[in-house]
DNA sequence: GTTCTAAGTGCATTCGAAGTCAAAATGCTT
DNA sequence: AAGCATTTTGACTTCGAATGCACTTAGAAC
């Protein structure tokens, strides 16, 4: 048989990535044939196939995954943006587990804070992505970038008004006004503590927001108003900094997430001796693990983490398919979970 | 002044990505001097470089890395592959930040169960990333595999005996024998519960080996040994089967980590009506968060996880950048964090 | 046995940036 | 102004796999 090789390599195959080439060489086949019994649903027969494939085992051969992505324009690679703060873990585990089961591989970028998105933006861009999943704030002019490069964005918990641009989040807004609903409903609060998170954080915004207005509905007024930093330690200082100032007069804590929220009752039980539910209720959101454990059984909201994460990887997904497809924007409800924190 | 361009592009730049032959011809230079300008440290006169850039500004190009990577053999990322297990979030948003720090990309893989590490392998070396970073189990072939393709290759809290390779550790053996002492140095506890992880986790078999090694040495003989899945609900399992099946003869608990072990304490007392610390001593290992709240104040190790991540970081980019280096294990001793959960 | 179709295969080109090398431009000396 | 060293620059090739196209072969139909 006769044997065509290209002439262009010279160096010795030993110390050197295996290549298609040498793949072909060691199976008498041409380079063509190699990617072929690569691609599935190409067209080869089954005895190229399987002595292509005992060269393959006999070489070790793996494709190089940069030379495809090159050639082909898709790298396989989504990259997945979290900001550090509401990167609670379940987030991103759910995440990167459902991209891997649809054979998609998740480039990471954490910020520190959401304000150096700039930096990173840039290094997705250069990476050339096949899409971004963004559980940060991005710029309309860096949403615009994307867009004009035709890649796919969906955001996780980040929406934008009169932005055209895909996103699943929780109705952070209706879940809070359900929280206050329930405060309010049991006629035992007074005096209220509303205590936010970050102020460059847009869900903590919204939170409070929707907290502010069903309170104000409801002719409520009295209400102190705090920013922490989502960490459970801020709850406590929180605490600290309402009791100290202010004599314990607050009888409902409305934390914008639940590890604040933890350090909240921490402190009120353990510091200052208080009682919650007996003397103040408190409630979270989010619906983290803790917050279910039964030192704290925390009445809060729960994202329904699993459906929002496989929501946005399909969507994702779908768009990268499919790039015609038009922005959606999925709102999830988050489910009440009724604690024992309030007082009734 | 004359310009020469490559004839080989003949589609229209407008709906494509913008290359640096769109940039070499809109600034009327050649590829390689876009190219070089984009090289620190390259031979580029001041007229081109400013030249370059305004293009480079006009055409919002951005250096194609897959591209780069194909030539150079450098994709500048590094695979991260950690396991869901012991995947508390502290540990990957260390690294995440610190690989970010150094202009290193992180592709992320997770683990449901340390066993399906082979598809997951597989993937690693198809991207062709310059180093791996793991924090699972890997056979001593697959190791091997990565040797051979001269890719870098760091564990994180995996150690392999009698295998030359590299990794950073606690040192989960003392660790275990420094709180298996102060339990004993108490003087009042007879009985040992010994509360393991899963049976494929190599750390946790660590863990419960230290402790049994150092309960035998002194002469400790009465140990209950069960098993959890390192998860806060299998720690309150476990409590509820020692409860049921030994009526609470117990007063020592090891858990093999700090989950288990806050699991534990909730069980103990809001559902066995027990005390801890005045009737069973609670320990753990980790020192997670929620280790320090005031709820728990539990008694356990605390893994330098800072130190390890920079550590583990440090080494493989050293490793990268000089593929000479022979391996290294570091090992860091935990710190002892006295909690509250110590009878005494 | 011929003709026609379909499946299978190989050649050559392509993706986009980086590196090699030689030519060109510049600076400096006398 | 000529001679030389040095810096800049561009043409061309390279990395490794995928693919359009042309060609070969096998199989079916007559």
């Amino acid at each position: 048989m006769q044997r065509v090789f290209s002439s262009r390599r010279e160096r010795p195959a030993s110390k050197r990535n295996v290549t298609s080439y040498d793949v072909a060489q060691h199976a008498g086949v041409s380079q063509s044939a190699v990617s072929r019994c690569f691609k599935p649903g190409a067209s080869v027969s089954r005895k190229m196939r399987e002595r292509v494939m005992k060269s393959v085992q006999a070489l070790g051969y793996q494709p190089n995954a940069i030379a495809r992505g090159l050639i082909t324009r898709r790298s396989n690679m989504v990259a997945v943006i979290v900001s550090n703060l509401d990167f609670y873990p379940e987030v991103l585990s759910q995440l990167s587990a459902r991209f891997t089961a649809r054979g998609v591989h998740v480039l990471l970028f954490t910020l520190d804070h959401e304000s150096d998105v700039a930096r990173t933006i840039e290094q997705v861009a250069q990476y050339r992505v096949d899409g971004v999943l963004a559980a940060a704030h991005l710029t309309r002019e860096q949403i615009a970038q994307f867009h004009e490069r035709d890649v796919p964005l969906v955001f996780y918990n980040r929406a934008y008004r009169d932005v055209p641009v895909s996103s699943v989040c929780c109705d952070q807004v209706e879940g809070e006004r359900v929280l206050v609903n329930l405060l309010a409903q049991s006629g035992r609060h007074r005096s209220y503590a509303l205590l936010s998170g970050p102020a460059d954080s847009v869900v903590s915004m919204q939170r409070t927001q929707g907290a502010v207005e069903r309170l104000h509905e409801l002719g409520i007024r009295d209400i102190t108003r705090l920013r922490g930093d989502y960490s459970y330690d801020s709850g406590r200082r929180a605490v600290h900094s309402i009791v100290e100032e202010r004599g314990a007069v607050v009888d409902a804590i409305i934390s914008a997430n639940d590890m604040m929220a933890l350090g909240c009752l921490d402190e009120l039980r353990h510091r200052c001796e208080l009682d919650v539910p007996g003397d103040v209720s408190v409630v979270g959101f989010d619906g983290v693990r803790a917050a279910h454990w039964s030192s704290f059984d925390l009445t809060t909201i729960r994202q329904p983490v699993e459906s929002m994460a496989e929501a946005a990887v399909t969507m994702l997904l779908e768009r990268i398919d499919n790039p015609g497809l038009p922005p959606e924007k999925r709102l999830f409800c988050g489910v009440l979970r009724r604690g024992a924190t309030l007082r009734h």
